[in-house]
DNA sequence: ACCTGAACACCGTTCAAGT
DNA sequence: ACCTGAACACCGTTCAAGT
């Protein structure tokens, strides 16, 4: 039984756009790689935010129980900040691609709403994620834990930024040591 | 006298580019901001790519002759941080603008090669004005200051993404202020 | 239920034509 | 020297029409 076209339509959808971003992701070029006429993607997402918008929840979700399951393995905060690190490396090894909402962040001034709603939920999943770390590494206040979470997700961000311009993921791997090594991350 | 034209459009094009990205420059909205057809410009600009390249290269030059200012006044480590720190505050500030390169880092995918190679020269020229300043700090290790001056550049980078995202200064206050308390930024 | 061709107003780019 | 309209192959979107 072939593949469900939804699903390939927001396989190869997902692939184009941390490759070359929402606006780098047409629906003609799209139709092709699925195989059927760009009007018939209108049938499965009436609009392109609309496919934007399902696109990122999806990597949310699937990324936040992907990262979930390290605290409920009970993987200590050192091995769980390595894994969270790990995962940027490979979209970046990935043909040079960035996470989903790292590009439409950039990207927030042209998204509609309903795309860029989903862009800042992928950031807090991911805060509140690494709040979660740090409290297992040193227990302490809250908001200052909060704080340091906010900030270490813009900082691996902007490792990954600055790598996919390079178009060097040893860029990312020196600037993530850089942060570990100050003791800016566990 | 009226301003020159190839200025005017390099204007308008800057302000477009931060705010929307390179995608989302069009000549025909630009031809409308300056007040001439889209046609004319490529009298100018024979490519967009080619605009872009000059777009970024005039950016870089501009804020290396600006960060250069304040170590020929001789200000001190921490206060050239703070003033480097508040230029990005200060596009993000302007409508929600990204840093010319910043944007454009997210969009490499799918740049022209003439805008690329400018954008890894911003990013060139931001590491090697860090580390002087870190230099003027704390003199150590060539190397280390190289790699901790990248690592502060893609910190910045990434709190001002981020901060972009949600369309909000103050998580970039926020963020940076997390960085020097936590001592990754003099 | 799923797909399509044709049309619309939009892109960058080219080019012959104007002044 | 500087500007233009018209054409080209491209965009997302709509819609009537097919199976």
């Amino acid at each position: 039984m072939a593949a469900d076209t939804r699903e390939r339509i927001m396989e190869a959808a997902r692939l184009t756009v941390q490759d070359l971003g929402y606006s780098g992701l047409t629906f003609r070029e799209l139709a092709k790689d699925v195989g059927i006429k760009s009007a018939s993607i209108h049938y499965y997402f009436a609009t392109k935010g609309e496919l934007g918008a399902a696109l990122a929840k999806r990597y949310t979700d699937f990324y936040a129980a992907y990262l979930d399951d390290f605290l409920t393995q009970g993987l200590d905060a050192k091995t769980c900040m390595a894994r969270y690190t790990d995962m940027f490396a490979d979209t970046l090894r990935n043909g040079n691609r960035m996470c989903l909402a790292g590009i439409l962040a950039a990207e927030r001034n042209e998204l509609p709403d309903e795309v860029r709603v989903e862009v800042v939920k992928f950031g807090e999943m991911n805060e509140l994620w690494l709040a979660r770390v740090l409290a297992l590494a040193k227990p302490g206040d809250a908001e200052e834990i909060r704080r340091r979470a906010c900030a270490i997700f813009a900082a691996v961000s902007g490792a990954q930024l600055v790598a996919h311009s390079r178009g060097d993921v040893a860029v990312y791997d020196d600037i993530v040591a850089t942060y570990r090594a100050s003791g800016f991350i566990p």
